[in-house]
DNA sequence: TGTACATCAGTGAACGCGCGTTCACTGATGTAC
DNA sequence: TGTACATCAGTGAACGCGCGTTCACTGATGTAC
């Protein structure tokens, strides 16, 4: 039997990202420091160096886990959909939902200046991204439309909802993200326009 | 006749929002430091607190003055502009280029962290969103929709651009911004589905 | 099963740094007479 | 037109702070024999 606060941890790795996440949760991404996230795992400041060669590799493991953490919910929520417009609804909807109740997590996804996990690989090879590029090809087939145009199309339905998102949770429109019902019936109206691609 | 860099500045004020908007965008948002900016002006660090009462306040200065310097862009733009749905296209393009050629300045207007002109005063209330709450309305108005879903429509409208900015600046579109003529196409293309409003 | 030892993940103190902000000061400016 | 003086926008040194990172250390773990 192993008491998890040993003088060796044995996870602490995922306790110092649990620890982070849970600090821009409650202060914001601005207020990330490695001393707080050690603090917060009972940890010295020490200690992350022997998991992370320094900040800004912790904070890219946190944005690709975020990432992932998407990526996993899209594609179990399109598991049970054959439809491609109404799994192209649901990918709208739970993107957006995503956002508005991890803003923290989805601003840091999004942040040039700490540790970004995309910039460097090919964009296309970013899980998410190829969820959405498969289901609007699946729209595009299932309407016949011709292969130009494409990418477009993938681009106007990110757009959209990736627009959306920020908005709620950034810009002018924040005090919608608190009232959750007609926030909902607002995603559901605006998400319905992706039909159009 | 009046040397600008006397003992009394005369217009250091705005010489300090000058030199913290080529702060930013030489180095980005994060390294906007009152000091950096100080020096930048040529001026002491103490200087900056006889125009603004901390840094926040200048950061807000900053970004209240971007923002009305996109809306004035807005406004002379759409001027000799009759056709409500040629405006909107206008609207879109130029709002996305404004974000792609002066990244730093529309990232600084959607950081929630540093003093964001919004959130407080109704969101309504923000020049460039009247303008295209003017616009959505004329382009309804002339196909005779009804008003139901009106907010619907312009932040639809929003959330497209804008999304799209946000990807093309800071998300895994990157490397199409850099591509000008490509981005103009898709821009244009992207904005055309805004008829749909 | 017991012991010696290499490995590894922690400790905790220290480093240098740049930050925002304050404050007593000083020199230029403009106004009253 | 000339002088006294209040006002104001600068100076520059100093404050305390928290940061990222380093490093010699130490205690726990697990493996070889």
């Amino acid at each position: 039997m192993k008491r998890p606060d040993t003088y060796h941890h044995g996870h602490l790795r995922q306790a110092l990202l649990d620890a982070a996440r849970s600090l821009i949760i409650d202060a914001g991404v601005e207020a990330l420091t490695l001393r707080e996230v050690a603090r917060r795992a009972g940890v010295t400041t020490g200690a992350p160096y022997h998991h992370f060669a320094d900040k800004a590799a912790l904070v890219a493991a946190l944005a690709r886990q975020s990432l992932d953490e998407l990526d996993h919910i899209a594609a179990t929520a399109l598991d049970g959909i054959s439809d491609p417009h109404e799994q192209l609804r649901t990918l709208g909807v739970l993107y957006v939902l995503y956002a508005v109740d991890h803003p923290a997590e989805f601003r840091l996804m999004f942040r040039p200046d700490k540790g970004v996990p995309f910039d460097r690989p090919d964009p296309a090879a970013e899980p998410v991204f190829r969820i959405l590029m498969r289901v609007v090809d699946a729209c595009r087939a299932a309407a016949g439309i011709s292969d130009a145009g494409r990418d477009a199309a993938a681009i106007t339905a990110w757009s959209l909802v990736h627009g959306l998102a920020a908005l709620l949770i950034d810009g002018p429109l924040t005090a919608l993200a608190a009232d959750r019902e007609r926030l909902h019936v607002l995603v559901v109206d605006i998400t319905n326009r992706l039909d159009v691609v």
